[in-house]
DNA sequence: TACTGATAGTCAGCATACTGATCAATATCA
DNA sequence: TGATATTGATCAGTATGCTGACTATCAGTA
């Protein structure tokens, strides 16, 4: 019978459990309380301002009925704003404060050292290559989950 | 600014994302109604029957309280017993019943269909180089979850 | 312009995952 | 033995992530 460790599915459940877990310790350690999740949605706000749900989500892969949850969070704890468009009624747009802001820059350390953490079983080399597969895995696999990753319609 | 692209962890979101929805997919089109978590559990009892939910979670990496819920729904199916243990009344032992065998024979196919397709961008060497790299970051990265994978105590 | 279809956001419901707490039972050791 | 620590299972609470449904709005077209 097939061994648990020869299941690529099984091997991605393991590692993104680990990752998360270490992105919590080390965010925790740094003295926030921000989830992956939550870290990706404000970065990507402060890098597109004025976004609506939906294209954050397809910039970071969300299917859109969680965004709305990790938009409340986000918006619960000051780091960002939302208000309705003016352009479309039933879209909101999504705004960075200036708290969003200094979370971000002083996170970040704490962000970087758990991307290390997570591969400290790995030489740098190795490192690359695995994302690299992973990119490769990802980019042929993307449309088959309900929340493929999409370019922001300029 | 360091792209998301770039980043491990959320590479192993993306790529355990498209690994649930192409296990589900192929599980549903044969079928079927289980889930990867519940496959993996249903399977590591059939091969360790009479095993406790201590022993199970810590074969296959799951939290003790996330294996409680998996367990009531496979026995609500009809898939698992859970009786106490005749040794520790604390403990509860599970074993597979012959419709979880016949179940798992049946779905064989497709969960060993879903493993390739979530490759599908990767050549037999690539997917091979992939789960090695992840084997052994996971391995260096075991222990820091709270559900790190364990032997099982003969 | 009125109809039709698509889109943005939300909600209910379900299934992982985790933290921290509790209860019952077992193990250990002074 | 009796006090203490540990362990197996569960529960409450929170956060993803999904399906499917729904409302409001927008866009395209007959």
């Amino acid at each position: 019978m097939k061994d648990n460790n020869d299941m690529p599915g099984h091997l991605a459940r393991r590692f993104q459990q680990i990752a998360v877990a270490v992105f919590l310790a080390e965010v925790e350690d740094a003295g926030f309380d921000l989830t992956p999740v939550q870290y990706a949605a404000l970065a990507t706000i402060k890098a597109n301002p004025g976004l609506d749900q939906v294209t954050l989500a397809g910039l970071i892969a969300y299917d859109r009925t969680t965004i709305t949850g990790v938009i409340d969070r986000l918006v619960q704890k000051g780091l960002i704003e939302r208000r309705p468009s003016s352009r479309d009624r039933r879209a909101r747009e999504l705004e960075i404060t200036d708290e969003g802001r200094r979370t971000l820059r002083k996170i970040t350390p704490a962000v970087e050292s758990a991307q290390r953490i997570m591969l400290r079983g790995l030489s740098a080399k190795e490192g690359e290559e695995l994302m690299r597969l992973l990119r490769k895995a990802i980019a042929a696999g993307n449309q088959l989950s309900r929340a493929p990753l999409r370019d922001a319609q300029v």
